[in-house]
Parts: C-alpha cells; structure tokens; sequence
DNA sequence: CCATGAATTTTCGTATTTGTTCGTTTGTAC
DNA sequence: GTACAAACGAACAAATACGAAAATTCATGG
C-alpha cells in the first residue's frame, strides 16, 4: 500500500486517540465519509488499524495499557507543542539520550523526519517509533521492562547507559517542586535518569505546566544541572527567579503551531 | 543515478517538508509539473523518496513495515500452530530466551496466558507483546536496532545475553540444511543466537516446512546442539535420519486444530 | 553563424481520486 | 421478532493528476 499524506495523518490520529469515528475523522480532514471509509478501508486492509461500525480503532496487537493510553492523552496538545518546540532545537547528526514518558515519546514522533542522529533510549515506544527512520540509529539500553509505560530499568540500564556519552540527554519529568529538584515516582526510573543526566553534555528537560508543584517522591536532580527547560506557558510563581539563577534556559511554547490546512 | 543540483536540493525540500506537492515543488524550483515529474519518477524510482497522487514524502517506513508484515504473514497458519505447540510445552514459572523472527513473535503471543515466566529477549516486538501478560517479567537485551524487524543484534547484545542462563532458548532460524547446519542471513543476530544456544539449557528450535533445505549464509549452530525442533510437517528426505542420529526430539503440528462446528 | 544533443515545455489522451446517489447491511429500541 | 435509523459499499460523474510524445529552448562546439 502507498498511504498518501491524508491517510498517514489519519493513522496519527486514531494512534492519538485511540479510537475515532468515521464522522470525526471526515469533519477532521475536510473530505467526505465516503472518502474516509475509502481510507479507513485500505488502512485496515493493511492491518494497519481496525475498524468497527461507525469508526476506527488501534489494531489490537497495538493497543496496550489503557491506562497508558489515557495517560497519553492528558494534555495532549501541550505535550505536541513541546515535542515541536525541542525538535526544532535538535540538530542533525547529533547523538541523544531519551528516556521514559509520555512527553519524551511524543519528541521522538517529531524526531522521524530528522537526520543522522543517535539516539540511546529505556524507553520501548520511543525505540519502536525512531526506529522507523532509517536515517538514525536507535541504541536500546538492557533492563528489565516495566509493563506499565514499557519502560527499561534497573541495574544493568544505568550500566548501560554510563558507556556512553552524548550530545543533549532528553528527560520527561513527573514533578518540579519549588525548592529546585525535579523528581520522579520510580526510584529505578530515577536511577537511570540520574545516568542520563551524568552522561549527557546538555540537559534538556520537558515538562508541560502540570508537572510545576507537583510532588513526587524520589529526587532526579536539581534544576542547576539542567540546560534547558521545555515547556507550555510561562512557569508559576517561584520558578522564573529559580530558572534565571540556576541559569536554566527555559522556552516557552505558548502559543500552538496550528496544523497546517491545506 | 546521477541527480542533478535540482534534484538534490528537491530531495533536501521534501527532507524538510516531510510531504509536498508536485505543484509546490514546480513552483519551488520555477519549472513546470512536467519537469518535477520527471525528477520525482527519477528519485522515486532510486527509492530516495515515494510518490502519491498529488505529490511527494520521504520513502515512509510504514512501507518497510508493510514488507514485514506481509513476511509475517507467510505460512502465517503454520506459524501460529506451530507457536501454539511451543507454548503448550512451556511451563510455567520458568526462564526463556526468544530471538529475532516471525514465528517466534507468534510465540509470544501464544505465551501472554502463562504465569511466573521470565523472558530475556533481543526482539522489540517480542518484548512489547509480552509487556501485557502482568505474569511475566521482560527483560530486553541492550544494543542497536535493526530497523527491518525491530531486532536488536551487536556484539553489546551478545554481551547482555552471556550474564544470563535460562532453562529455555527459543530461536527461529532462517534455513536447515542438509549437512545438519542451522543457518541465518545476518551474522550480527547469528552471534546472538550463538549466544542464547550457549547459554540455555535446553535450545528448541521452531522452523516452518519452508526452512528445510533453504540455503542461507551464516552457519549458527548445528543440529547436534538442538534439544528439540518444532515443525509444521513431517521434514522432508535426509532430515528425519539426521534428527535421530543429532538425538534431537522433533514435534510435528501436522493437523490443524480445525475451528469448526459439527 | 549554424549544427547538434540534451533538457524543458506543451499538448493530449489516460488513469486516479473524490463527491454524489442509492440500495443494502448492521445495530438498536420496541 | 419487527421497525427504524444510521452506517456501509457499489456505481457513476466530475475534477484533477499522470505519462508519452512532439515541439521548443538552451548550451556547446565547430
């Protein structure tokens, strides 16, 4: 099959969120049902989606966790701002850590169309999904795979991933508290974060406004170790002060890159 | 080919862009749709980048993984007995290595229902499918992906492999020939499998009838180290003499366990 | 200045895609 | 079970994109 770009965008869509019907799709691309149906039907065909009546959904070999998914969809449209934002500062040939989250994978779908990188991950989605581009190399770090977000960690990961030593080291975050640390629920993510951070000459960290005051448990590190601080509206209260003397640079995507209509 | 200075940078605008229109490009470059035509049946055809109607994208991946569904899809019955074979024999509470391939992906699906088992593999989409049996701890080995089959091969890989020990290791394989060599095409997942065989305790083999006889490169192991070789039919000439004699236990899943009503 | 060959544009018949209509199937409420 | 509405797929027509071949332009060497 040779998807044309409305197909493609469409098989984003129902990947994003999870299930569409017929209708919202058509209203979505500004074609007609008949014209979707067409569509849905080649797609499915291909066994890239499946369908039921009235819409579409993930085949079932691809859907996984639930909950993930729905974790997946909270402030989906911040989350895409972000990953627009730090792939735009990426640049080519350039050699990534990329660590575990929902925000970091949405980063790596805006990686695809970038050159020459290598990328070392703990993250399944985030590997499965680079490695669609045939211009980077996808390292997978060893671990034990966690079912909830297919995560890798433990012991060997942090082994792992201190043999090497890159360029920018991407890491999502469950929490930024007032007091300057970025924290994380899994002590064992954090272990491997806590490599990533050691072993990356630039720290880049992606965070939508949700995480700003939000407590988590175990400490990652502390925002002076951070370089630059990706977010979607402008931090809270004490944050821009402790940014600026951390000397963290922090852009801010407030306003959506709307999707180009055709 | 020999692209011209148009070409190129026309190659460089559709990097970029991700998708354009023919007429975009003609418009680009300031010739008619006819010349970018001619450029873009040029490029396509040197499988740089993939037309549909109306315009360009860069050669999509989504193709590359349409080839290997289609592969998955091959003797796709016989595969699937013979992963239900496998399984069967599988008990539980117990450790698997699982290499790269078709058949053993439909393994794992047929493994998602056992419980207390523990799973090393270097296969991205064994590791996502058995992530959802809650019962099953996944640990994946680290290296670099290939982006064909979602494998991930290198001598990192091979490094992973040799801490462990397991009481099963399971490998697909490409050909059986009839000198009593198992044989793949790519030597960097025949070192891991020369691995996983040296660090199992008992090595099953699952091979469809259409391995029997199929020449293939690289030498990985020979019959004598298989303890067990799952097939769909009864193999073929010199081979049911040579299993004897290699002392290695053969299922055949011959009947089809037919789905169907009286 | 002209001849030559390659690249590009023009022209035109063909193929593909999309929207519309309509009969059939599917899901749901009674 | 029956009835109704929504969704589906097939068939046709209009719009548009495509490819082949002829005509034109451009660059180059004699």
């Amino acid at each position: 099959m040779n998807p044309n770009p409305r197909q493609t965008q469409l098989l984003d869509e129902v990947r994003r969120h999870g299930t569409l019907s017929v209708e919202a799709l058509a209203e979505r691309f500004g074609v007609t049902l008949q014209t979707v149906r067409r569509d849905v039907t080649l797609l499915a065909s291909a066994g890239l989606l499946a369908r039921f009546h009235g819409g579409v959904r993930l085949p079932h070999s691809t859907v996984e966790n639930i909950a993930y998914r729905q974790r997946q969809q909270l402030n989906e449209a911040a989350k895409q701002r972000i990953a627009q934002s730090v792939a735009s500062q990426v640049p080519d040939d350039c050699s990534l850590f990329i660590n575990i989250g929902t925000t970091t994978e949405a980063i790596a779908r805006e990686l695809l169309r970038h050159q020459g990188l290598r990328v070392i991950t703990n993250n399944l989605n985030v590997a499965a999904i680079l490695s669609d581009n045939p211009a980077c190399e996808v390292i997978v770090a060893g671990g034990v795979v966690r079912p909830r977000d297919r995560g890798i960690v433990g012991e060997a990961t942090v082994e792992f991933i201190k043999q090497f030593k890159v360029d920018i080291g991407l890491i999502g975050i469950s929490g930024i508290e007032a007091d300057g640390t970025l924290r994380d629920y899994d002590y064992r993510e954090v272990n491997v974060a806590r490599a990533i951070v050691g072993h990356s000459r630039e720290v880049w960290v992606a965070a939508d406004h949700s995480k700003f005051n939000r407590p988590a448990m175990v400490e990652l590190a502390r925002l002076s170790q951070v370089h630059t601080l990706f977010t979607d509206t402008e931090p809270p209260a004490p944050f821009p002060h402790l940014l600026a003397e951390a000397g963290v640079r922090c852009v801010t995507c407030a306003n959506p890159p709307r999707e180009e209509a055709a």
